[in-house]
DNA sequence: GCCAACGTTGGC
DNA sequence: GCCAACGTTGGC
């Protein structure tokens, strides 16, 4: 094989009151995992698609001004999320078993916080972005694909260069 | 706070 | 398998 490997990009949620960008950048080795999923759509995206490498836009929702914040990268691939295993957490789920985990999830790493947040409100501005999963209305996915050409537009709309190059 | 859109549940 | 009811998401 030649050439560098190939790397898809994906759009991670989060209401930054349960999870914020800056919860990633301060957790040990600014690394965390992504729990708490519980969609099989989205999940299905975790446990088979996701792979070490990938980019990550981190996206805050539910807040006055909704925007991607920075960006992540993947450090580990889907594994089954404990947490649904777990009668003390929020997510947990009597139907999960370590046979039969249901949901998955996968770790992120910070990578970069941008100074100015993309907002909501710039991305609909933008006819390059028009087709993005987030912008759409009624769309509650949490994991969302992202195209090659969103992702470099997204680093050009901050003015920076592909942190992950 | 409002409410449209969505996914899931469960009766039938 | 249908579909009404419900709970949740998330922009506004």
């Amino acid at each position: 094989m030649t050439g560098p490997p190939s790397r898809c990009y994906w759009l991670l949620k989060s209401e930054p009151t349960a999870f914020s960008i800056q919860d990633l950048k301060s957790s040990p080795k600014a690394t965390a995992c992504w729990d708490g999923v519980r969609n099989y759509q989205a999940r299905n995206m975790l446990r088979d698609e996701i792979k070490p490498g990938d980019g990550v836009l981190f996206y805050h929702s539910n807040i006055a001004k909704p925007a991607i914040v920075g960006i992540a990268r993947v450090v580990r691939g889907g594994y089954p999320d404990h947490t649904a295993q777990d009668p003390g957490s929020k997510y947990y789920d009597p139907k999960a078993a370590p046979d039969n985990p249901i949901w998955y999830m996968v770790d992120v790493q910070f990578v970069h916080e941008f100074q100015t947040p993309i907002t909501r409100e710039m991305l609909k501005k933008e006819p390059a972005f028009a087709e993005m999963a987030v912008l759409k209305k009624g769309n509650r996915l949490s994991v969302q694909r992202v195209t090659d050409s969103e992702w470099k537009g997204i680093l050009k709309l901050a003015g920076i260069p592909d942190p992950l190059d």
